[in-house]
DNA sequence: TCCTACTCTTAACATAGATTAACTTTTTTT
DNA sequence: AAAAAAAGTTAATCTATGTTAAGAGTAGGA
């Protein structure tokens, strides 16, 4: 198991010395994912959260009428979970399934509070990524309520120049809250200008 | 200053000790804000995060059009801040704005580093504090890319019994994220259901 | 207490985006 | 390589929501 770019990725937040690799180490699950297989289904409790090596991941709610709604992706060096699911112990309401072939690195709940206890520097480091994530979410929310699909549109392909390419137009009109039909059209509108 | 509801706030996450509510109260600033006043404006880097002793506030972004779009709304016991301009220092978008006669209690950012740095149980409390706003943001997310005007208004009311009998229509309708004319034609059909 | 500004509602008309369905192209699986 | 599945596009039609404008009701500040 090569914790290597977990352990660089904690490092960008706050460097870790040879006992807190260690104690990271013993808690890691190293898991490979295929394509289109799932590591949380609605019901079930998010056991994990989950570290992605490699690969491409999507979290996304199912509706009453059975159509998909993307609430985030997940690619190398981010993380992906249910966290409402993961702290409250309740079932969760979305999916996490595999975009690509992909490796990623879990942690349980019950390790995760231990290392918070036996290191608060990760208490410190989950509060700066946590952070980060709700500034994104926060920016995400404004923009849902206040522009056009368009605009949407065009600030995801800014935000996320490595998802664009990777991912199909599906995908992105679920995230941003279109029908691929009408996502087609602002396409075609945008080549046109 | 009487800062008993902000040390109540914290021990429900974790019980303080005598040190740690002495370092508290050196750190804070209470200020009174009249309805209508700002505590942040646009173009203005966010220095405090404010704990809400009594009041109502709204935290919102002006768009090209000069419509407002409300982001948050934060009462007794809530927290207010442009977190992401408080930690990039960089300069806001929003403004954060009294909608009655309120009293808050703020910190600057270098007094909440040294407050984590000296006791690190406030990584843990604000990190348990921003997960769970991060939950409710994502709720929010979901909602948005996946509900009509009319099911966001219902689950606001439900969500927020106690602000919905406190603010105006036309603020509701800015966070829902629809005009107030079209709230208006909801309310009508819920009505006569 | 009055005045002014805001809130709420209604209605006619306009538009962004959804729906349905059909078809072609691309990707994935066997 | 073939078959199957998914992605992408187009177009016609429909619907949720926005826009503009006007009037009545309410509340906050002087």
């Amino acid at each position: 198991m090569n914790i290597t770019p977990i352990v660089t990725h904690f490092s960008n937040y706050s460097p870790l010395n040879d006992s807190e690799v260690l104690e990271i180490k013993s808690k890691l699950i190293e898991k490979k994912v295929k394509r289109r297989q799932f590591i949380l289904q609605e019901g079930d409790v998010c056991k994990h959260i989950s570290f992605v090596v490699n690969g491409c991941f999507k979290m996304y709610k199912v509706d009453a009428k059975g159509t998909e709604h993307n609430l985030q992706f997940s690619i190398e060096n981010g993380w992906i979970a249910d966290l409402g699911s993961f702290h409250s112990e309740k079932p969760s309401e979305l999916y996490i399934e595999a975009l690509e072939q992909s490796t990623i690195l879990q942690i349980t709940r019950p390790d995760l509070i231990q290392l918070y206890t036996n290191f608060p520097k990760f208490d410190r480091i989950f509060r700066v990524l946590i952070e980060n994530a709700f500034v994104s979410l926060q920016k995400r929310v404004l923009q849902n309520i206040s522009s056009t699909a368009e605009e949407r549109y065009l600030d995801f392909l800014k935000t996320y120049p490595n998802l664009f390419n990777r991912i199909s137009n599906v995908q992105i009109a679920s995230y941003i809250g279109v029908t691929p039909e009408f996502l087609s059209k602002i396409r075609k509108s945008i080549a046109t200008k």
